[in-house]
DNA sequence: CGATTAGTTGATTAACTTCAAGTCCAGTGG
DNA sequence: CCACTGGACTTGAAGTTAATCAACTAATCG
């Protein structure tokens, strides 16, 4: 655990969409302060337990996820950093989803009663926290629609695209090819699939020139209007409206 | 439109929850001041349109819904009275989801910059929206696993315990049987079926004794425990935790 | 070097969709 | 009052998609 001297990672992510204060800067610096490492598969907190801290990723890859008794899995959020973790276990004060780190990753923990500051002293980031979870649920339809209503095919399209495009929230001129932390087992429970329909559609989509893989990890998007086309794909991550937030 | 003289539809809800205060109420009121009225099956806003409105549900039922150029459709939520519709939205300014009335419906329409007052002035009252925002997701990880990893019989059980739950919010001791205004596409549209299979399927939940239909559009669900146990289904509308609300 | 994990491949099976026909209304107009 | 219409639901047959099962390959790691 240390102090960051650099721009907290929530801090840049934000910078994208507002413009922030001295202000709110001092407020995110204190969510920031305290960090964790955690190994590739570890698991970091489990559906169930007593919600004890938020986290904002730093650095690499988590997954949030929902398991069933018999076993069954469905990966429900990827986490990148500058991401927030956990919000939906915040009304219950219990975890609602169990969290896996994808790769090697580095978290903020915070503990919930440091928003009690955020909506007394800061609200203006309040808001902008407020508008992050409603991002969130905005991805949350894109993503119900794409497990409700398509095949195989047109979900690992859909799938590709928001990551990349979450990728480019932190590093806008992402480099090809991708390297993607997730194996096609877990690629399966985020797109409610089997890792065996998986492996067969992507060497579908390889086959029609919309991909190219590398490595067993490394996957290029070749043609990604095409994709954007089959999926009527949109791109939520613009700029953030800002017309309702209070000012100080 | 007119003024509302009883408390609330929003207020009613959230009371179930929290303590509001005088202060509260005031602020609440602000939100409800106007209503309008539309008709089963009348859209209330379409995806792509630039957002003018959140609303508040009066009376009635209301979903949002996305759609596909070539026809599919997924209804993303529910909303009944005392829910809140649009926050989706509010980040990029432009409607995310579709929303139509699902029977005779009442809502309290409010511009998004009347979220400016609450978070600057009555920043308990900004907690409990963003708490409601975060369960509006605890909600959709529960879709999400449902429609992800459930067969046919298994999401339409997990939505029939999800609609009565939800229903027990504004009537705790609700009878049965209900009326769910809703055709069997439209539940087909919601769990990611066929209103065919939704036919089926549900011919099949009654032969096992777990519902009961008569009308047409009345279901009893006459074992709910066993129903529960079939989904592994946990009520997520508990009591909201609040140790992290700021005080006045 | 065996042991484990991730991915691929093919055969079989199960679940759900599609298509098409038919029933049972409630509403409409003659 | 009755024929006509359209919507919602049901039913059965046929077709498609993805799951399951099982065997095999390649790579990694002690």
């Amino acid at each position: 655990m240390w102090m960051s001297e650099s721009i907290g990672c929530l801090a840049a992510k934000l910078s994208n969409y507002v413009q922030l204060t001295e202000r709110d800067h001092a407020h995110l610096d204190i969510l920031e302060r305290e960090t964790q490492t955690y190994q590739r598969h570890q698991e970091i907190v489990s559906a169930g337990e007593d919600l004890k801290y938020l986290y904002i990723v730093k650095e690499g890859w988590a997954y949030s996820y929902v398991d069933t008794r018999d076993g069954r899995r469905q990966i429900v959020k990827l986490h990148m950093p500058g991401d927030l973790i956990g919000f939906e276990s915040l009304p219950s004060a219990s975890v609602a989803c169990s969290v896996r780190a994808a790769s090697t990753l580095v978290l903020c923990p915070f503990v919930p009663t440091a928003l009690n500051i955020i909506f007394s002293k800061a609200q203006r980031l309040a808001a902008i926290l407020f508008a992050m979870s409603c991002r969130d649920q905005e991805m949350m339809v894109s993503r119900l629609r794409a497990i409700g209503r398509m095949d195989a095919r047109e979900r690992l399209i859909q799938m590709l695209l928001d990551t990349i495009n979450q990728m480019r929230l932190t590093e806008p001129e992402i480099s090809q090819p991708l390297v993607i932390p997730l194996s096609q087992t877990e690629i399966g429970d985020y797109v409610g699939l089997t890792n065996v329909h998986v492996s067969k559609t992507l060497i579908r989509l390889e086959r029609e020139g919309l991909i190219a893989r590398s490595d067993g990890y490394r996957v290029e998007i070749v043609n990604e209007s095409a994709m954007e086309r089959i999926v009527d794909y949109e791109n939520n991550h613009r700029a953030l409206d800002t017309s309702w937030f209070p000012e100080y």
